[in-house]
RNA sequence: GCGCCCGUAGCUCAGUGGACAGAGCAACGGCCUUCUAAGCCGUCGGCCGGAGGUUCGAAUCCUCCCGGGCGUACCA
């Protein structure tokens, strides 16, 4: 890569001066004039050499005059602005081009193993355009861990025990009831969606009228019922998202091994917890954590936080270097007690990492709505893929930085679907593409290409562009930051249609053709490769 | 009250220490005998929520204030 490259010349650069040891920044110019990259060092540095900037800057400059640069110069307040030779960038593209799909990645598996954590809804219902934010967000990170050497396993928790699951199975229950033409309410805090009655319906079909009462053995058939089918729902909702997961990990598995009660025990042991008010606590406070936390209710029930530390114990004991888990901002707490809990049990600081999301709202003409599963209020995941297509609804949802709340507008998603990003960057590959096809033979052989006629601004432009690639990925994956691959392919696309519009391919003189062959390669290279890990299509034709 | 996140162009959002703040959409005006016009080029549009502070340099870091979201359960 060009940029580290040039940042080590200015470190040995700096060294050579004997001077206290400085920060060497280096980043790409934002304008012509200023060279291809330009670096502060001088403006950082002057305090640790007792020099003004340009005085250090001039000292600096005759040591840079050798390898890669055409020019250096002194700008500004202090600036070193350097100009490459042509014949150093072009080197970069050779390099895009000789690695091929492996351009920006790392042999999966050599950075150790990585368990990401996502979606993880209750199987309460289907899943809304919320999970939709949080299923693409994980996937995507999921490839770009991938790209950089993890062996990354995919993981989705199922909550199939517990309070909410007895609502929903008296939910259900009051549904099926209600087909027999009974009143019968949903209880307090439990489901209204329409998607229970479509399941009553079936119920009804196979049982009858066989649970007129809301009885322990109907409690349990339709708590396995509902789960069941809305577990089936949830995994055909991912599916049409183009989500796929490793493993399909139950609460349920976890109480029935003993792991939660094992857990309990290795936090006694460690003197984590503490009884009050015949509740069992976890000492979150004392730990980093934000308030304690119940670990045990005083009937003896384990509290949802309880059986998520035994599943952490779990996929600690798998051998996992790290974990991540994609959340939701309103885990705030739960997170800083699963911190806690981390640090009580002794497991090093960088096991657990949370990739935290804002919310989406829908936005549908004038009205902006949250959206709630148990109201039955919510726009499913679903339909909103099968309306404007898994391209679209993956690209929409992780364009923005996680952080941020994400409108989804309905309407510009709609209507938008003919002057959208996401086709914007298809077709820039789709172009590539048809020069291809009507290249013919005359493209082979490109990594031998003499790339000397490769010179005008646009050309050099996207090489650099395209040399950036990897840090991309990588600041994508480390900051939990897939928008900013997403904002990369579209900048890189935007450059694209603007060189193609202003430049012919095929046609010129043989050499230059052939290096512009070369370029649309490279190109073509990271379009597929970012398109890939975003999990989007890949299109020869549009 | 306390904690976390957000506040940038009419709208949706990038940009988190560097040199005149960017894109898309919207509005207006150009460009198809030539590799797909799902495209390109141009114009219009912003005291970066406000006030202080740190720094050679602040949309970016710190403090306070205002506005919005989320949380602050023996819910998950």
């Amino acid at each position: 890569m060009l940029k580290s490259s040039i940042a080590s010349i200015l470190s040995l650069a700096w060294e050579s001066l004997d001077l206290p040891p400085a920060t060497v920044e280096v980043y790409p110019s934002d304008r012509p004039e200023f060279g291809d990259f330009s670096s502060n060092l001088p403006l950082i540095g002057a305090k640790a050499a007792g020099l003004p900037p340009r005085k250090l800057a001039e000292q600096l400059v005759p040591l840079l005059l050798v390898g890669p640069f055409a020019r250096v110069e002194i700008a500004g307040p202090g600036f070193i602005n350097l100009f490459l030779k042509p014949a150093v960038i072009h080197a970069a593209l050779q390099e895009v081009i000789r690695s091929g799909d492996r351009f920006g990645s790392s042999d999966s598996g050599e950075k150790g193993s990585l368990q990401i954590e996502f979606v993880s809804s209750n199987p309460t219902g289907p899943l809304t355009v919320g999970h939709g934010r949080q299923a693409v967000l994980g996937d995507v990170l999921a490839s770009l861990y991938t790209a950089l050497g993890y062996a990354v396993t995919r993981e989705y928790y199922f909550n199939d025990e517990g309070r909410q699951i007895d609502l929903l199975a008296e939910s259900l229950w009051a549904c099926y009831r209600r087909l027999s033409g009974e009143e019968r309410v949903i209880p307090e805090g439990g489901y209204h969606g329409e998607y229970l009655i479509d399941i009553a319906r079936e119920l009804k079909d196979e049982v009858e009228d066989r649970f007129p009462d809301f009885d322990a053995p109907a409690a349990q058939f339709f708590r396995r019922a509902a789960v069941s089918r809305i577990k089936e729902t949830i995994k055909d909702d991912l599916i049409r998202l183009g989500v796929g997961f490793d493993r399909w990990f139950s609460e349920s598995d976890l109480h029935r091994s003993g792991k939660v009660t094992a857990a309990l025990a290795s936090l006694r042991e460690r003197n984590g917890i503490y009884e009050k008010d015949g509740a069992i606590w976890l000492q979150a406070e004392e730990n980093g954590g934000v308030k304690d936390s119940v670990l045990i209710r005083s009937d003896g029930r384990p509290t949802y936080l309880m059986v998520d530390i035994a599943y952490h114990i779990d996929k600690y004991d798998r051998g996992f270097d790290r974990v991540i888990d994609v959340q939701g901002a309103d885990h705030q707490v739960e997170q800083s007690c699963m911190k806690a809990a981390m640090r009580i049990l002794g497991y090093p600081e960088k096991f657990l990492n949370y990739a935290v999301h804002q919310f989406v709202s829908i936005k549908e003409g004038e009205e902006t709505a949250r959206m709630s599963t148990r109201a039955g209020r919510f726009i499913c995941l679903r339909d909103l893929t099968d309306e404007i297509g898994r391209d679209v609804v993956r690209y929409f949802m992780i364009a923005r930085k996680p952080e941020s709340h994400l409108q989804f507008d309905l309407e510009l998603a709609r209507a938008e679907s003919l002057d959208n990003p996401v086709y914007y960057i298809q077709y820039a590959h789709t172009r590539i593409s048809s020069i291809f096809r009507k290249a013919g033979p005359i493209a082979c052989g490109l990594e031998e290409v003499d790339l000397a006629p490769l010179k005008t601004p646009g050309e050099l432009e996207l090489i650099k562009r395209l040399d950036r690639f990897p840090e991309v990925v990588s600041g994508a994956a480390l900051g939990f930051a897939p928008h900013l691959l997403a904002g990369y392919t579209l900048d890189l696309a935007r450059a694209f249609h603007a060189y193609y519009g202003e430049q012919r391919v095929l046609g010129t003189d043989k050499g230059l053709m052939k290096a512009r062959l070369a370029l649309l390669q490279g190109l073509q290279t990271v379009f597929r490769r970012s398109l890939e890990i975003l999990g989007m299509s890949i299109p020869e034709e549009m």
